[in-house]
DNA sequence: CCTGGCGTGTCCGAAAACGGCGAGCGTTTC
DNA sequence: GAAACGCTCGCCGTTTTCGGACACGCCAGG
């Protein structure tokens, strides 16, 4: 009860159309790519891309379903991805548009400062953002940001060296982070949660 | 804290332009035009008229400095709502475009079929949308109507004749009932609150 | 070495509070 | 006596509040 959704009909003759719903009225497009972790969902609005998620993350199925596949809008992006699967690029040059709160933007804006191949612990990012005693939300924010692999979330493992989490699966993160390091998990510490 | 809100930037060089707010996204317009009861606000999108306020009702200040001035898209409505205030019509056809809750809806749907010059009762209401006991809900959702006038929240009143409340002040009501009757006030039993 | 508190922002569910009411009764007024 | 008050109490959808739960880390105590 109570679907507070938002209806649009005439005065005399009462019309209710379609329901408009948040997701779909600033009008979202898709695509998808395939990546050695798994198919990839790429979306976004005509400011920039929205999202990256993949398999088995919070939403992914049925999202598309309410948008319309635009492959060109996406196919930077994706040439992009493609290439850092490869190895052969470090950095991403794609224009975003992120919803989120302040504190959220705050800590998205601090993990792109993370060079590629390297790791800071959820205190730092805490830290540079000048709120030392909020890694717990750190940590949070870091679940919360939706553009996988672009907006590095992946760089952020425990003080101890322990990977601790991730959205898609330790696995992923693992794989991301020995992509990076060039080598296949030497100078990782095995992550407790095994 | 916390203000969720939407920004939009690009991923390397960090670009935080402006920030999208919910009224503003889809393009508001609105326009204001004088009435026997003061000035009134009209405003809505392109698929309709959204709210009808006056002043001193909750927002009205304020609201219009986010918003286009955009006189012609509310010429039509103005020119009904003249028409009203001058007694010569007792109907509106304008499309709407409204946000609320499905009970909200069905309240308001069922307000704008209680013809003109005749009221209602809080119960009545309930009644005819098939919620008998939530006559005291109803007045909730009376208050929250944002279409002023076009959809006649003024004709509801208690069960014993009173008028027991209205969003833009007693006397406005008092003065929107005495004009649908077309006389001053004399088969209307005089309001409690006084 | 492990265990248990505390601080931190956000979301989510549950619970309580709040009104543009109305019926039921007892009491007051002519 | 009958109408007019005045009070209490049940009812309903919505809003507001509140209490946990978490992708952590430091410190104190075993």
């Amino acid at each position: 009860m109570a679907s507070l959704r938002r209806h649009a009909f005439v005065a005399k003759p009462f019309l209710i159309p379609e329901p408009i719903n948040m997701k779909t009225d600033p009008k979202i497009t898709y695509s998808e790519i395939d990546s050695p972790i798994g198919p990839l969902l790429l979306y976004g609005t005509s400011r920039g891309l929205s999202g990256v998620e993949m398999t088995k993350q919070r939403h992914f199925e049925g999202k598309q379903s309410h948008w319309k596949r635009d492959d060109p809008r996406w196919r930077d992006a994706a040439k992009q991805l493609r290439e850092y699967f490869q190895g052969k690029r470090q950095d991403f040059d794609v224009p975003l548009d992120l919803a989120g709160t302040d504190f959220q933007r705050k800590v998205w804006s601090a993990l792109q400062k993370i060079p590629y191949g390297r790791t800071a612990s959820y205190a730092d990012i805490a830290r540079r953002i000048r709120n030392p005693k909020a890694m717990r939300a750190v940590g949070l924010a870091n679940g919360r940001n939706p553009v996988a692999i672009i907006v590095p979330c992946h760089r952020v493992i425990g003080a101890d060296g322990s990977l601790t989490g991730y959205g898609g699966g330790l696995e992923r993160k693992r794989t991301l982070l020995d992509l990076e390091n060039g080598t296949t998990a030497m100078s990782l510490k095995k992550s407790r949660a095994r």
